[in-house]
DNA sequence: CGGAACATGGTTAGCGCTAACACTAACTCT
DNA sequence: AGAGTTAGTGTTAGCGCTAACCATGTTCCG
């Protein structure tokens, strides 16, 4: 014994003396290490006068507790994961935001992985990542319809929701209504006395792109009307002007609608290019209600989502799972998109 | 001895047992866990044949890396922090998307804070989080003039690096240039033939707005040029939108340079409102070139900021700082933006 | 007034991993 | 040939924290 020489100086955290761990406390409040983290986890457990005592020793010290030492005790992080795809668009990077606020109100951490494609390979592969990591629960943003199948299978025991598409099925789901916002935007134009409306699509791997197409078709045929073809675009503005580009040459095209609203200003664009007017020749109605919309030329009728409530209940969703709610099947909550009418829509002719 | 009934149930991962942990995969391949973990950091202190039946057991278990176990043996987490602000702006957006990408191909985790108020006390708090969190290093996007400063104190150890605004100091910075960015628009206009150029620009208290402003009017004074009065924005499409509507009462106004794009979407749409022709009357140059920029009514000429290049940039500081490299004064890179001429600006009258 | 119930705080062990050292066998070098 | 090297692996201890169990007092009741 009194051996000193031999104490291996452990790795730690690092950076030398300047870590302050829960024994200083401790030491410090004159309690002994658990006391100190009963303060911090269930204060109640403590006499008030120890606590306080242990409070000021944690404030005077700056002690930070090490968030890795109690994941590896409790099992528990206290962090999330979002996996997300193409962050940079409206819709996902509002997502991303909104769960990011809840979140932190509901004193969880985020980590994210973005996915250059989102093959179910990747997206597996991202949710084993972030397991590894001790995430309590994940998050995806993957509006894609191949990345939301099998999903059940890698839930073993870690919780998972998705957002924003998701059919559902296994695993939960908060999400916009896309079909109603869909009708909502072709009936719209068809009530202003339109023969029929046009729709540029998003991609076709997207489940948003395949709900409002889907829709769309539904609005015409249950009014008897003509389905035109649908045109695939990738949410760019750019293929919404090559849409437009396409599309001068047709004066029978009095109405289309878009699945976002960036297409809709590559399409404004290409018809205004072209010396057509909006909405006298051609009426556009887009998708999203991004803060651009309102000032467009014209200002754009589109389909408003709330993107951070969806956020705000898809971690809700979570939490309920990760607090051992029994998983029902089919467990979703759907927010409803609101069309607002501005001036890019009227009547034909 | 034998007294089984005494071993405590470790609270572990949870999930019971399911868990797969490095001792499993040494006993299946028939050595130490020691072992295990040298065919996973360092493999080749491993004989190759060893090696392999490694790694064939930790395929057939399914095994991975408990990493908050990792983190509390070496002190080094393998995740990086991002003090993100409102990540819904397209800027900012895109530069946590791309330090994202940079940092996966770097083997490196990503854990976000985006903060409601860019106050220096929360980057401070949000800082401190993520050191719980035992990140690596921060990365900051908190292009506030307060949020930057002050922030040497705390670096104490841990890494830190701010992007896009940041007027260095101690902490490094990878950063677009804007003054050059802001003085190239504004000498395009005056190059154009307008007698002089007025800005809207950005919040006071973000460092990117007043360096915009600054090289603005410096460019104009070195042109000998009057200075308009400032007006101060709030990055929103609607605050172009109302700066516009003040001014169309002025015809002297021939040139604005818009302090971002989405501002500028506003201007131009109260102009059009007041029936002023663009660039006909009013030439205007926003700033970002965001994806739609290129197909507003008209295309708007703005000044391109590659935030991916800033992001991986500031990424690569970051890594040599956590490398262990000397904390140089003054380290920063800057990236130069490019000034995209479109049709929103002519000659004047 | 004895014993149950509570309130409070300490002890022990262990979460899963890796740094540091110890050990063995096979080589290299004067 | 014996001392040094090197390659390859095992052993020990401990990172900082908390679950579970104990050890005290304290209170309350019949």
């Amino acid at each position: 014994m009194g051996n000193d020489l031999a104490k291996p100086v452990g790795p730690g955290s690092g950076r030398g003396t300047g870590t302050v761990v829960m024994a200083d406390v401790a030491k410090l409040a004159g309690v002994s290490p658990m006391t100190v983290s009963r303060v911090l986890n269930s204060p109640t457990r403590v006499r008030r006068e120890t606590r306080m005592r242990v409070l000021d020793a944690v404030r005077e010290l700056g002690y930070r507790p090490n968030s890795a030492a109690r994941v590896l005790a409790t099992g528990r992080s206290g962090v999330l994961g979002v996996v997300g795809f193409d962050t940079t668009l409206y819709g996902p990077a509002s997502m991303l935001f909104g769960i990011e606020q809840a979140a932190r109100d509901a004193e969880y951490g985020v980590t994210i992985t973005s996915l250059a494609a989102l093959t179910q390979r990747n997206v597996t592969e991202a949710v084993d990542r972030l397991r590894g990591q001790s995430v309590d629960g994940v998050i995806i943003i993957a509006p894609h319809v191949a990345s939301v199948e099998g999903l059940g299978d890698l839930a073993s025991g870690l919780p998972i929701v998705a957002v924003g598409g998701g059919d559902g099925g296994v695993i939960p789901v908060a999400a916009v209504d896309q079909h109603a916002g869909a009708a909502a935007a072709t009936r719209h134009l068809l009530d202003l006395g339109h023969a029929t409306v046009w729709h540029l699509a998003g991609p076709t791997d997207w489940v948003e792109a395949g709900a409002r197409r889907e829709a769309w078709e539904h609005t015409l045929r249950a009014a008897g009307r003509d389905v035109p073809p649908v045109v695939i675009g990738d949410w760019s503005p750019r293929c919404g002007y090559e849409f437009g580009k396409r599309l001068t040459g047709d004066p029978s095209v009095t109405a289309v609608f878009t699945a976002n609203d960036q297409m809709a200003v590559g399409l404004i664009r290409a018809l205004h290019e072209a010396g057509r007017r909006i909405p006298g020749d051609v009426s556009i109605v887009g998708f999203d209600d991004v803060p651009e919309a309102a000032y467009l030329t014209p200002p754009l009728t589109t389909v408003g989502q709330n993107f951070g409530e969806v956020g705000r209940h898809a971690l809700r969703l979570l939490l309920e799972r990760i607090g051992g709610a029994p998983a029902e099947e089919d467990r979703r909550i759907i927010v409803e998109p609101e069309l607002v009418v501005r001036q890019s829509t009227g009547r034909p002719g």
